[in-house]
DNA sequence: ATGACAACTATGAGTTGA
């Protein structure tokens, strides 16, 4: 079982390029952020044609975010935005995710934090106050929902091995102790950032500036992620950052994450396996 | 020190992103 994260900065814009990616890699859930549309624009016809069911949960012009999950999935339990946080800005979206493998019911978040414009700044603010909130909220999610996937564009780097220019990026706004801080306190409420669970590349990023040829350069950051809780994390089996959608043109400025999990618990899937039936996604 | 690039709103030039 496959499940992805990618923020692509408009969907009515790269629709096409997550219909195209959606085909070469038919994942089994796809976590979409800043989708930059209001509900009533969002594509879910052109998406059922694809093969896959969607929750959403837009706003005009910025933020918005999804979960795309493949039929004959389902989606369950939808909740939008973090319960008890009064905010205007559309940033989360949970459900339970029914996979299309078969496999136990997971509780899956698509989330775009804030992005925090500078520290000090009372956008920063917002910022530390939504990751308290989330924290608060996880907590409860986890209780109810041990199998729980958290990914999105977190607009955090872990650590300094997230950055392509540690020293002269210190403390500013994705690399603060402050936002680092506030992950480790996810990170205690037992997630884990799938990723670093296997050997990476050296300079691993997610997303790259659109200016100053940042990606052939690979001056980018870590900012992407898929976080597991401690259920899921012995079901882990790889993780890995897709940087082809960045090079096609007019791209969104962040790549894809997957996730691969095995999800044994699956009579039919594992039917599958046993015939030796190949795996689509991924492929 | 500033801007670059992209998308959006609006239909100019400004805002936001990261």
């Amino acid at each position: 079982m496959h499940l992805a994260t990618w923020n692509v900065n408009s969907l009515s814009v790269r629709l096409p390029q997550v219909l195209d990616w959606l085909a070469a890699h038919p994942v089994d859930v796809l976590a979409l952020q800043e989708l930059k549309l209001t509900d009533d624009k969002f594509p879910a016809d052109a998406l059922a044609r694809a093969g896959y069911t969607a929750a959403w949960f837009g706003q005009k012009t910025y933020n918005g975010v999804a979960l795309l999950v493949r039929l004959p999935g389902a989606i369950a339990q939808v909740q939008r935005n973090i319960p008890g946080f009064d905010d205007g800005q559309a940033r989360v979206i949970a459900a339970t995710v029914l996979p299309a493998t078969g496999a136990e019911p997971l509780r899956v978040i698509s989330a775009y934090f804030p992005n925090g414009q500078a520290p000090g700044s009372d956008k920063f603010a917002y910022k530390l106050r939504w990751l308290q909130a989330l924290r608060d909220w996880l907590a409860l999610e986890l209780a109810r929902h041990p199998r729980l996937v958290l990914m999105g564009d977190f607009n955090i780097t872990v650590d300094d091995a997230d950055v392509w220019d540690p020293e002269g990026l210190r403390e500013t706004i994705h690399c603060t102790g402050a936002e680092r801080a506030a992950l480790q306190a996810l990170a205690e409420l037992g997630l884990h950032d799938a990723f670093r669970l296997f050997p990476q590349p050296p300079r691993s990023f997610t997303w790259w500036d659109y200016r100053q040829l940042a990606f052939p350069k690979n001056q980018g950051l870590r900012i992407d992620h898929i976080w597991i809780s401690d259920a899921l994390k012995p079901l882990a089996r790889a993780c890995h950052i897709d940087r082809a959608p960045r090079k096609w043109k007019q791209p969104s400025d962040h790549a894809p994450v997957v996730l691969t999990l095995d999800d044994h618990a699956a009579p039919d899937a594992a039917a599958k396996r046993d015939h030796g039936a190949a795996d689509p996604a991924l492929a």
